[in-house]
DNA sequence: CAGCATCCGCTACGATACTG
DNA sequence: CAGTATCGTAGCGGATGCTG
């Protein structure tokens, strides 16, 4: 067992706020938290496009994510319903990935989200550039 | 100065992955790295609501937050242009909070985010539910 | 190939106390 | 009222090595 890591569910990161409590601000809160982590999004844009990938192919597509985040992450995501996981019964193994029902209905949000990020003022693409690669 | 906190700029969390070096789509994830933090979400929604909003509103309507908090996710909207602040010449101080043009174009964004979570299957909105208050 | 296990640095976040 | 300063901590995320 993992000491922290894993398997903890952290709604809106960690501690969620009480916030309204009862009402439906809150679990609106808890099911955004779904999306809270390094990689989901990405991982999530990958999915978008091709359908199934399977592990390796997502490792490729995302260069800088190490193995142990990429399952955590995959992990994360299909635990909250919203990427399902092919376990073929093959020698090697392969495992292929893809979204839930659910998780597709995410593409018209993603979609304005998008349109907002390329929406951005020019002065405010310049200051976003981080130096050093 | 602050040793880590505060003025860091983080797009996606900390450091970026070179995801597609040079492309679209770095930018991108930089952009969206604006909404990232724990608060930014929920101050957003709140300042939706109610155009502007007085800094002990804000506390008042996400009692949660630690006034740290809601300082830094301000602070860090603000430089990002997201929000903007109008700092009135009285005493005391009043202070006032509103979303720039290009904040309030996150709207269609954040209200498909809220039409998916919304649309949550019932399964996944009880496997949400953080015991303990 | 897909994945666990483990050690570890770093930092985002929280609680508390103080100020103009 | 609207902040700032400081300290402590959980746990995210990275690197490396091992397994069926």
């Amino acid at each position: 067992m993992t000491r922290t890591d894993e398997n903890v569910r952290y709604p809106l990161r960690s501690k969620r706020p009480d916030y309204a409590p009862g009402s439906g601000a809150r679990s609106v809160q808890n099911v955004l938290g779904v999306l809270e982590g390094r990689w989901k999004l990405i991982i999530l844009f990958e999915l978008f496009g091709g359908r199934l990938k399977r592990f390796s192919e997502l490792e490729r597509a995302i260069p800088a994510i190490s193995q142990k985040m990429l399952i955590q992450q995959l992990r994360q995501l299909e635990r909250d319903g919203v990427v399902a996981r092919i376990v073929h019964p093959e020698v090697p193994p392969r495992v292929e990935y893809h979204l839930t029902e659910w998780g597709q209905r995410l593409c018209p949000a993603l979609d304005q989200l998008l349109i907002w990020a390329e929406s951005a003022p020019d002065e405010i693409r310049q200051a976003l550039i981080v130096p050093e690669g």
